[in-house]
RNA sequence: GGAUGGAUUCCCGAGUGGCCAAAGGGGGCAGACUGUAAAUCUGUUGGCAACGCCUUCGAAGGUUCGAAUCCUUCUCCAUCCA
């Protein structure tokens, strides 16, 4: 099966400027892409994932990725699909979150040997000139079609900058330059890029009468038309330190029935064959592919140690409610008083509840346990010794806290 | 620059002098049911040393016994005009 057919059969393109070209192009290994990142925060997160992977699978089959980090259109601030302007970030974060990328990066793709490059589009956008810019790109952009451009709609109701309307511009000058500096042909992106990777193909074809092509990823939404990574409390991170490896793997586990197949096909490197097995799946059994992706996903991201403790916890967590490994808490001396410490402080400090109001709730509401034990009365409190062995502190089904 | 309308709690959105920690919906959280799913039903949803107290209706002042609500100035947003 080429390259080309298994993304088909995964459902991650969405869309292709030219099919018979791209074909031909990534199943013989003779592209050379990129995919721009935008350094929007210090992690990267699920959504960057798919990009990875799809680098990823498309070095294996022998082309030539080229992660580009936006340090230069971060500062201007990608306007699509958002329905409110983004927030300026001020140099020092852009750089600090380029370096983050970087690290994170180099973690899934292979760049040794040039198999892969690393650039930053700061280096050429920084010194860029505003008068010889307009001269040189500008005739080339039609105002009137770029406001018409789908990305720009949700934005034409509540007011696009000028500011922000260039983004569009940077992203195609990129395309243009990384063309001629290091013959990218083609440029992959989200599904909401379509019209700002087109601008690019355009560009290049208006300059310099040659043919470059871009291509989509499916964005990956959930049954309800919502991305996924995202949780009430934001985004779901790569980097361990701000969504932990057993974070993560429940984030997968807990995926609506609807969505799970999906999911593994697009994400997952698990041969196709043993995902259409799967297809016929349902009910109870649904339960049994949601564990394989959230440990697929997690050995992919965090490496299989990490995913098999994962996956050993979450599963001694939820039969006895116990586990060697769950997310822990120290008290120290400061949070006794006179050698005892209220369940209400313990639900704060373990940080399973932001106030001792909701704290409150919950115990009322009897949707906190100690030891496996319903704590009835707010007013519990524990000795320190209670702690010896540790104390598994569980708030709802699934939010547990080890205190020592 | 001018005119008009607007800014309310996580979001949308009522409230136009005391009955307002503020209707209703969404979302969140908890309970029941389940498969760590969905749907459904129930409770809950500013904070605290908790039948009371404190902070909150864009910001700062003022009027009043009492202000989300009235007045003044400012900031931001939308629409129309230039």
């Amino acid at each position: 099966m080429t390259i080309y057919d298994e993304l088909v059969a995964r459902g991650l393109i969405a869309q292709v400027t030219d099919e018979e070209e791209i074909k031909e192009l990534i199943n013989n290994g003779k592209a050379t892409f990129y995919i721009g990142f935008d350094p929007t925060a210090d992690s990267l997160h699920v959504g960057h994932f798919m990009a990875l992977c799809l680098m990823k699978r498309l070095q294996m089959a022998g082309n030539k990725p080229i992660a580009l980090i936006g340090g230069g259109t971060g500062m201007i601030g990608d306007p699509s699909g958002r329905t409110d302007m983004r927030q300026m970030m001020t140099p020092e974060t852009i750089q600090h979150n380029c370096d983050c990328f970087k690290e994170q990066m180099s973690k899934f793709i292979d760049f040794s040997e040039g198999k892969a490059l690393m650039v930053n589009n700061a280096d050429w956008l920084m010194d860029l000139n505003y008068i010889d810019v307009l001269r040189e790109v500008g005739p080339h952009f039609s105002v009137n079609r770029m406001l018409t451009a789908e990305c720009y709609k949700q934005r034409m109701e509540k007011g696009l900058s000028f500011l922000e309307f260039n983004y569009m511009i940077m992203q195609s000058y990129d395309f243009y330059a990384l063309f001629q500096k290091y013959g990218c042909n083609m440029q992959f992106g989200g599904d909401d890029q379509w019209s700002n990777m087109l601008g690019g193909t355009e560009l290049i074809r208006r300059k310099l009468g040659k043919n470059a092509y871009a291509m989509t990823i499916t964005l990956l939404l959930n049954s309800e038309g919502k991305k996924m990574g995202k949780t009430q409390s934001g985004a779901v991170w790569l980097d361990p330190n701000k969504t932990s490896p057993f974070d993560f793997y429940q984030y997968w586990r807990n995926v609506a029935d609807a969505d799970v197949l999906r999911c593994i096909r697009m994400l997952t490197f698990l041969p196709l064959e043993e995902i259409d097995k799967m297809d016929s799946w349902e009910g109870a059994q649904l339960n049994k592919a949601k564990e394989i992706l959230a440990y697929e996903l997690t050995k992919l991201v965090h490496g299989e140690e990490e995913a098999a403790k994962a996956q050993e916890s979450a599963k001694a967590l939820f039969s006895s409610g116990n586990a060697a490994d769950m997310p822990s808490v120290t008290l120290s001396a400061e949070d006794f008083t006179e050698g005892t410490v209220d369940i209400l402080s313990l639900l704060v400090k373990s940080g399973l509840t932001p106030s001792r109001s909701e704290a409150r709730r919950a115990v009322e509401q009897g949707g906190v346990s100690v030891n496996g034990e319903k704590v009835a009365d707010i007013k519990t409190v524990y000795s320190a010794d209670a702690f010896a062995d540790g104390m598994v502190l569980k708030k709802g089904k699934k939010n547990f806290r080890k205190i020592l």
